[in-house]
DNA sequence: GTATTTGCAAAGTTTTTGCACGTGG
DNA sequence: CCACGTGCAAAAACTTTGCAAATAC
């Protein structure tokens, strides 16, 4: 990510009164490189760039970021939620109960789709946040 | 529900292999009253008209309910999954984040909007288990 | 300097498991 | 009968919390 895109999340987190540490940036960093990583995998991950950090820190900072939205979640299992980037594409997810493949939906596509149930029912989606499970081709045939 | 249900669920019990229960009745007969429900709300229904069962076998039932298709279950919320009736109409959930509101679509309207979408991805949905967050009408205003 | 954030350890919550006893078929 | 199911208690998995020390600004 860019320099420019650095500060911009920076900038958010100030403007709502927090302070820029080097654990917010480290978990930050780690969601962005896991793709879709639940909060152990998010320590994991920046346990192996260093050493300081503490799980609570982890979920401290994981629910912060995703509070501002530099993060989202979503819930690919039926354990563990799972955050991922928000910056880039936002997308739904289709997950595959059998082997777990997770297929990657852009909020368009999904906008166009469930758009005009949705105001049927005069509800807003939160698209990003969706996880659609089932059965994909590989497992289905 | 009526005797003829009963004989329903109870033949599919048996023709998985497994033992008609007062425990496995008094579960399914919870959940088919509260609707929507967690297994802790399950464990207290059940309390209520009977003290012979035990939180663990809550769990063991409900499980096994779940694979046998007499119960299907949903992330109505970001912990706890909870559990309905697969009998009668079967329905995927809005739920407002802000009001925990609960609204049901039915499964021919999420069909009809997510199916093209899911066969461009060779994805078969599990409509029944599909939750989409987002924020009701008396929320959004 | 000082209010925020972190690490640590401890507790809380939810779910799972091992095993002896009970029971449906 | 006897394999399957249940209760119980203990453990496991996951997440939250209180507080003193560290640190961003």
């Amino acid at each position: 990510m860019g320099a420019t895109d650095d500060r911009e999340w920076q900038e958010r987190l100030r403007a709502s009164g927090h302070r820029l540490t080097p654990q917010r940036e480290l978990v930050l960093a780690a969601v962005e490189s896991l793709g879709h990583a639940t909060p152990d995998e998010v320590y994991a991950e920046v346990r192996t760039h260093s050493d300081s950090i503490n799980l609570s820190t982890v979920y401290r900072t994981l629910e912060l970021h995703d509070e501002l939205d530099l993060i989202r979640h979503a819930h690919l299992t039926d354990r563990a939620p799972t955050y991922h980037s928000s910056r880039g594409h936002e997308h739904a997810h289709f997950v595959c109960r059998n082997c777990q493949k997770v297929i990657s939906i852009g909020l368009g596509e999904v906008e166009q789709a469930l758009g005009e149930l949705a105001a049927k029912h005069r509800f807003s989606p939160d698209y990003g946040h969706l996880t659609v499970f089932g059965t994909c081709a590989d497992c289905s045939g």
